[in-house]
DNA sequence: TATTTTTACTAACAAATGTTAGTTAATATC
DNA sequence: GATATTAACTAACATTTGTTAGTAAAAATA
């Protein structure tokens, strides 16, 4: 069924949907918008999909698991933690290259779930940041890294990484890779002269 | 009329519309959420703004005009480059610590803008980045700054100033005026120890 | 005090929303 | 080839949307 590389109609449908949510927002975007751009009538998609809800609820948690699974990963890894911190920033850019429409309303749209999801969506957040912030505070720790605060340090990398879909269109100037570079350099080096 | 300390009608509605336009979305907020806060009907509202759009309108151009002219003082100040980086991070973090809704909105909601006045936002932003990014390069021409990739800093710095409304509370065993200091730290310094 | 303006209300509108029902053609299974 | 399932369609639904019309009370102005 899924083994060839033909994607089901319902990825179609969760794809079509995802660049629509960045683009318009989820209350911006309506079940007949996304049913044109994937080619069928709004109420046919529903043999696919269960609710508009569960689009939103598909997309969101994909993504949250891959933040999550690649943070353990990472954390089992024999690196330095200065390493480990690259790892994380590179993975953050190399998803958001290969599935940005997805990566952006994973971090947008999310407030749209409904209640009963909302819980577990944050908690999982809160758990992604938690495991992050461990990882500065203990480079800290080890004298790898200067004494900043590290919520703050933490948030400060994330917000570069997160919002990068907002102004990076790969191939114009920059590649991914030397993206990676010149953030990872900014991030850790600072940008005065010292 | 508006010399009083008391503000306008109009003033309470484009404030509550702020508040619900960063909680639940420009297409998410109905205009009877808005008068249900302000304590009117959704009709009653007319007699004080245009449109749903105008309200957007207003919070989104107020807040790029307050970036714009602020830019536009510090830029003729007798400043090294690295306190003039540092006097727009301040702007940043303070604005969004006293008007923390309307800049929420204008970060997130003004692609909602109607197709004639999207133009004029994203060129204002446009004009706001170009500045930035030109003290940044004048700082690496100077010898103040590492030779970073300018655009890069430039939105390093920009979205960890942006998005720090989605994790900030004030008065949460970290002020304003401490978070200025450590994110001035992260972002000129780096995290890692040279 | 008389009159004009402001501000609130209720009622209603046309359009758009997510979704269901019922049906029919195509595809897979026996 | 007969039968069962999948996937598309049209039509319609109840809500919700932004907004306008008409009206009455309250406030400002004369």
């Amino acid at each position: 069924m899924t083994k060839n590389g033909k994607p089901t109609k319902r990825q179609i449908i969760l794809e079509e949907a995802a660049k629509l949510f960045k683009d318009k927002g989820y209350g911006g975007t309506s079940m007949r918008d996304i049913a044109g751009q994937v080619g069928m009538e709004a109420a046919s998609m529903y043999n696919h999909i269960k609710s508009k809800d569960e689009i939103l609820d598909n997309i969101c948690f994909r993504i949250s698991d891959v933040y999550i699974s690649h943070l353990q990963e990472i954390e089992q890894q024999p690196l330095s933690f200065g390493e480990k911190i690259r790892a994380l920033i590179r993975m953050h850019i190399q998803l958001m290259v290969e599935d940005g429409p997805a990566v952006s309303v994973a971090n947008h749209d999310w407030k749209y779930l409904p209640a009963a999801r909302l819980n577990d969506f944050t908690e999982a957040r809160r758990r992604y940041e938690k495991g992050f912030a461990a990882l500065i505070a203990a480079g800290i720790a080890a004298g790898e890294f200067q004494p900043v605060n590290s919520t703050v340090a933490l948030f400060t990398i994330l917000s570069s990484v997160r919002w990068i879909e907002l102004w990076f269109k790969p191939g114009r100037s920059l590649s991914a890779e030397e993206l990676e570079e010149h953030i990872i350099t900014m991030l850790l080096n600072g940008l005065e002269k010292k």
